[in-house]
DNA sequence: TTTTTTGTTCAAAAAAAATTGAACTTTCAA
DNA sequence: TTGAAAGTTCAATTTTTTTTGAACAAAAAA
């Protein structure tokens, strides 16, 4: 080894920390690391990349790249450009917050969120069935609970998007 | 099968259909399914609970349970309790959602944000080592936009524990 | 003290999630 | 048309995470 090779930490170029940085952000909310990375990447560089781009600098496979690629557009996290004029399809990332943010939300947590709601109301339904009335006493002041939580959550969400949006 | 007998969602109890939706909950929120069910089972039962009753009712081993509750105490979602006057511990839930959210945010959400932060700072340093001007100058917004996202952010949580706080 | 009950720890096993890569489809240039 | 480049799909593999269970420790009853 080199003398002058530092531990891990020094020697990263901007564009590697960055695209840590992301991989990290993408791992706390639930999404694979190839994601963070694809993005991170994208974020990273000042002009649009191709496909083969990401799959020879993130060391990634085409069907990553791809997959990867698709769930950034879902999310609105990334979007195609022109450029070139080539036949190979180009993308950048999207860096308004609102977007990202509000993309995340509309993907990932509305989805979850309408499912609580489902079967909170299912629950609700099947109250009938207890029949000790002091049980289901508790159990109703155990739902009125959830539900006001459920209220809540869902006031917060539009409350946090216009706070996010400048 | 007996012609009475329903598809899945039918013949469930209260208790069963609480602790599944807890259990998809910590799903959603990146805890492992059973500590959810701990969470769920205590949260649907009008009285505390031993370790060996989550064991039993749950169907998981011992160390899922231990290392369930252990989890849930850190995070203030579990307490203990004094039951019975019996050697056994009792658990039961807490069910204040400021409590909650806090111990989330405290033992899940600031720990990220800590460390991104750290990160930041490094990447900021390592702008130095960028010699051609304009890549350095597209680094740099790049760096002060993530900058934006997390003052944002950092303002972002106080405010939603204040929202919650009832 | 000895035994029994309760709870913890952690290496190993099982389960779940992410990634790969080869087969396939699409698109366009020659 | 045909062939090559670009992109997608998904079964198989790899990696990561969760769960188990047996060994251990602590505490209290016998």
């Amino acid at each position: 080894m080199h003398p002058s090779d530092q531990p891990d930490t020094e020697k990263l170029t901007i564009d590697q920390r960055l695209i840590s940085f992301f991989r990290d952000g993408a791992k706390i909310i639930g999404l694979p690391a190839s994601v963070g990375e694809i993005f991170g990447l994208l974020f990273a560089s000042p002009k649009p990349l191709t496909m083969a781009d990401l799959v020879e600098r993130l060391d990634i496979s085409k069907g990553s790249a791809s997959q990867g690629l698709k769930m950034l557009r879902t999310l609105g996290a990334v979007r195609d450009v022109e450029y070139d004029n080539d036949r190979k399809g180009y993308f950048e990332a999207d860096i308004e917050l609102k977007k990202l943010v509000g993309g995340f939300i509309r993907e990932q947590v509305r989805p979850h969120m309408d499912s609580g709601t489902r079967k909170l109301g299912e629950l609700e339904q099947d109250l009938d069935t207890v029949s000790d009335p002091e049980l289901r006493a508790f159990y109703e002041n155990r739902i009125k609970l959830i539900q006001r939580w459920s209220g809540k959550a869902k006031l917060v969400l539009p409350l946090l998007q216009k706070f996010l949006g400048e």
